[in-house]
RNA sequence: GGUCGCUUAGCUCAGUUGGUUAGAGCGUCACAUUGACAUUGUGAAGGCCGGUGGUUCGAGUCCACUAGUGACCACCA
């Protein structure tokens, strides 16, 4: 392999080719995969197809892959199926902003069906936009199974669950209070809703008490809801009220007549402890009313004005008839006095207007009936460990949030998204509702003909929820094959809108869990720790990232040293660091590469292993794979990228490598990068290809068998080469730190000294130093003279290390050096002195260490309960510190 | 008010059945550079693992309490 290779990885210049490759491979597709056994599945969370990707995205997208292409490699039938949704409410609020900034219409100008269809193109274009990001980050997944939520055939599945939903008697419909947004015209459901801590007043008003000249004074915040009340209520313990319970009240500007009625749920300390009710426009204040049978007076009304039961106030705002009422009250002398205090205003968590509670009309799913209770099969599902919950802890979570799960209202006013298969005859009104998936030619109660559909749509998570069967239901027998899926990674953003939701629908649709696994990944957050928003502009763009690093590094920074569920930070620092590494794999193999005869070997035989640096590597890379499987099975990628980084720079770049250029041997060379490309393939999908491109043209890495380690069964056990290895790197590390460190100039003069050395036998122990001599001198160490010798006596003006008994001393060689004493930088320094500190520090540290041996093996709990392997290895730590210890002391009373 | 995190080197964070002297990256300092790699190499400095108490022969790791901090849920007339 003689091929001139570019010094610096340059991965625009590949990663396109190297995608096309696998896309045309066909190997995304799981039906061509040969030999498989076992099936991985991973169904792609949706992105709202109306912006681009985000690193959040990014992140995500990474677990998945990484998961997807080591179970690919593991010859699981491996599928990661991609899509989009449609996104119902936060679509058509990017879309409304679209039509007014850049065209000056507005949905009501088009129409609801025009604004479907350009609601449906626009969807359709952002999601051919993001699938080509998606391709840029490296996502291994199966394009021609990509989904909509808005696919006719997906869609009818969705559907068909809320027929069988309703003939289960799990759906209703009825008036009931609703968070209702007036910009969005639509009901929402709680978790789409944002609460703000707001500056307000709170309003203390008196309320006249009918044939009497006495007041009770009520607290609100919202003073334009008066007009609306049906009754005050106290606490029926408050000593206060009592005689008053039962009296009446003229409302003001109103004159109603309303009761004063006691109810458990009034707290005594608020306010005045006196409530005025408004049934319809205030969550509390309805199931009050609902229970002392109060009248529902609705006096603002779906764009938040006030209505004509308003009196006077009818057509204006909230907020002037808000104004206008204090003044009013202010007249009448019935305000007694305002407060400012700080109040939680509920907003729409889309388009962040304040919500107005009113009661509706509305589609519920009942979560917990009698039929099939969602709430609780899904609690019974996850507490059997249906599902394995990573991190851990979101299953607590979880389960109590199902726990107080309240019904779930799924029908939405906005235009955007799928319309209710639910039909009204003109003759029989709207409370003899037919629920039928086509259009029904006739009503079955009058053979009418006049049907119209129900305008509401779904909640968006009502069909994202059913995402994973509909997915895999709506293609040939994908759901035979692939349900449940293997794997689910979601951001725990999502834990409640859409995990939870979709351990409920499939359950009910499919009667199994939808995922076996449960991953969630935390926020992606800046590098001070902020969120990444628009209006921050602290973005980092996953495509300008993977231009200037490459898509590898950007993975890479996602993942690593980060931690399931929990939030990590991003900073261009980061990535640049990984680019780094991208970069250092890349010179790795380009040496590899420049080697004659070099080849990836994906097996060696004992004869191929000839030192024991061959020996220790060899033993190494088996070890990491064997971690590195382990930590894949327990799903910790972050650590098992840790752990791989580590050996392939720290071990085998700048250990085996460097022997390498000394003693020659490809084969072992070969046997390593092959594991190594391997390994870091989940990873960095495109490097590691290119490489292995470089090197075999015929085959893909990104389908090649994944190592399983070898239990060094080509090692010899008795020639102890690793071990052996192993010392010989604590020698040339110690030499190095002994003086100038690294440098190979002024050269060394090394004696090491066997006499007390316990480890082997004093000529095995020289037979190892003098056939390891070339390695000692050579790597770095600037060693000129080597001398091996048994003599026990301490050597003056010269450098002493201790490593495993063995003394170490280092002497200048040459002129430099005279006397011990010579010069560092720029001041004139002691090298003797810099010495005896430093035997002075490592005594004491010695000490210290045997101080706390020989405290435990004095102990005689610890003696007697402590294991025998743990004992015996405080044992031998102690024998070999003692020793450490009088070599130190030995040589510093004769530095001094 | 409830729940769940987090607190480990200057900064960002790993550390999964408790086990010898707690790790990484970045940053800092010193030195090196015809070398696969200046996107590099060799070294160094830097920690009572938030605090207190407990369990244990042994605690960064388990338990209790506590402080700081963050997120979520509920309520907020």
């Amino acid at each position: 392999m003689e091929k001139e290779l570019p010094k610096i990885y340059d991965p625009k210049a590949v990663e396109d080719k190297i995608y096309k490759r696998w896309e045309e491979s066909g190997f995304f597709q799981p039906e061509n995969l040969k030999d498989t056994k076992g099936v991985y599945c991973d169904v792609l969370p949706p992105p709202n197809s109306n912006g681009e990707l985000h690193v959040g995205h990014a992140s995500g997208y990474t677990v998945m892959d990484i998961f997807g292409r080591y179970n690919r490699m593991n010859n699981k039938k491996t599928l990661l199926l991609p899509g989009k949704d449609h996104a119902g409410i936060q679509t058509q609020v990017v879309f409304e902003k679209i039509l007014e900034n850049e065209r000056g219409t507005s949905r009501h100008e088009l129409g609801r069906e025009k604004f479907y269809k350009e609601s449906y193109d626009f969807c359709i274009d952002r999601a051919n936009y993001m699938r080509s990001q998606e391709k840029k980050i490296g996502l291994s997944a199966d394009w021609s199974r990509e989904k909509f939520t808005l696919d006719p055939d997906v869609l009818k599945i969705a559907l068909e669950t809320f027929v069988k939903m309703e003939k289960d008697g799990l759906i209703y419909k009825g008036k009931r209070i609703v968070n209702w947004c007036p910009r969005c015209a639509t009901a929402l459901a709680d978790v789409e809703l944002l609460h703000k801590e707001t500056p307000g007043k709170l309003f203390y008003i008196k309320y006249p008490l009918e044939n009497s000249p006495e007041f009770v004074t009520v607290a609100t915040t919202r003073p334009e809801t008066m007009l609306g009340d049906s009754a005050v209520a106290v606490n029926p313990e408050d000593e206060r009220y009592e005689s008053l319970v039962g009296k009446n009240i003229i409302l003001p500007l109103q004159n109603r007549i309303i009761p004063i009625i006691k109810d458990r749920r009034v707290d005594k300390i608020f306010g005045t402890g006196a409530v005025k009710i408004t049934p319809t426009h205030d969550p509390l204040d309805w199931q009050i009313g609902k229970d002392h049978n109060l009248e529902e007076i609705q006096v603002i009304d779906e764009k938040a004005t006030i209505t004509d039961l308003g009196g006077a106030y009818a057509g204006l705002s909230v907020s002037e008839a808000r104004e206008q009422i204090i003044k009013d009250l202010e007249k009448l002398n019935l305000l007694e006095k305002t407060e400012d205090m700080t109040h939680s205003v509920t907003i729409c968590e889309r388009c962040k207007t304040v919500i107005e509670p009113l009661t509706s009309d509305q589609w519920f799913i009942n979560v917990d009936a009698e039929k099939f209770s969602l709430k609780k099969k899904a609690i019974a599902a996850i507490e059997k460990g249906e599902i394995e919950i990573f991190p851990e802890n979101f299953k607590k979570i979880l389960i109590s949030w199902f726990e107080n799960l309240h019904d779930w209202c799924i029908s939405r006013q906005i235009w955007w998204g799928p319309q209710f298969p639910v039909w009204y005859c003109k003759n029989c009104g709207e409370e003899k509702y037919i629920v039928s998936l086509e259009k029904p030619a006739q009503c079955p109660h009058c053979q009418g003909t006049e049907l119209t559909q129900d305008e509401n749509t779904f909640d968006t998570w009502f069909t994202s929820g059913q995402w994973v069967h509909t997915t895999l239901k709506s293609h040939g027998n994908d759901f035979d094959t692939f349900y449940p899926s293997t794997m689910m990674v979601t951001g725990r953003d999502l834990l409640f809108f859409w995990a939870s939701r979709m351990i409920m629908m499939s359950l009910y649709a499919t009667g199994k869990v939808p995922f076996e696994n449960l991953f969630f990944t935390g926020l992606v957050r800046d590098k001070d720790g902020h969120k990444f928003s628009k209006s921050r502009g602290n973005g980092i763009d996953p495509l300008l990232a993977i231009n200037k690093f490459g898509a590898d590094a950007l993975r890479m920074s996602l993942i690593m040293d980060s931690a399931p569920g929990q939030d990590s930070r991003l900073s261009e620092e980061k990535i640049e660091t990984f680019r780094n590494f991208t970069n250092k794999l890349w010179n790795i193999s380009r040496y590899c590469l420049s080697q004659e005869n070099f080849k990836l070997e994906e097996k060696i035989v004992k004869k191929d292993i000839k030192t024991i640096t061959d020996e220790w590597i060899v033993q190494r890379v088996d070890e990491t794979n064997q971690e590195i499987n382990n930590l894949f099975e327990t799903k910790q990628i972050s650590l098992a990228a840790d752990t791989l980084k580590a050996f392939t720079w720290n071990e085998f770049a700048d250990w085996y490598v460097e022997t390498n250029k000394i003693e020659k041997n490809q084969k072992v060379l070969g046997y390593v990068l092959d594991k190594i490309l391997k390994m870091w393939h989940p990873f960095m999908p495109f490097v590691t290809e290119h490489i292995w491109t470089l090197v075999n043209e015929k085959n893909l890495l990104m389908i090649s068998k994944w190592p399983q380690h070898e239990k060094y069964s080509h090692i010899n056990s008795s020639s102890k080469g690793p071990e052996k290895f192993k010392l010989i790197q604590e020698i040339v590390t110690n030499i190095r730190d002994a003086s100038f460190a690294g440098t190979n100039k002024p050269k060394k003069e090394v004696t090491i000294d066997i006499a007390n050395q316990k480890q082997y036998e004093n000529t095995e122990m020289e037979k190892l130093l003098k056939e390891q001599e070339h390695l000692i001198k050579n790597l770095r160490t600037g060693v000129e003279t080597l001398k091996i010798v048994s003599t026990g006596k301490i050597i003056k003006d010269a450098m002493h290390r201790v490593v495993r008994d063995i003394n170490i001393y280092v002497a200048p060689a040459t002129g430099d050096f005279t006397g011990g004493t010579f010069q560092i930088a720029d001041g004139i320094v002691s090298q003797k002195v810099i010495d005896i500190v430093k035997a002075e520090k490592e005594i004491a540290n010695v000490e210290k260490y045997l101080a706390g041996l020989n405290a435990r093996l004095e102990n005689k709990e610890f003696m007697s309960k402590a294991s025998k392997d743990f004992i015996s290895k405080i044992e031998k730590s102690k024998r070999h510190n003692d020793a450490k210890l009088v070599e130190l002391k030995k040589h510093l009373s004769s530095l001094k």
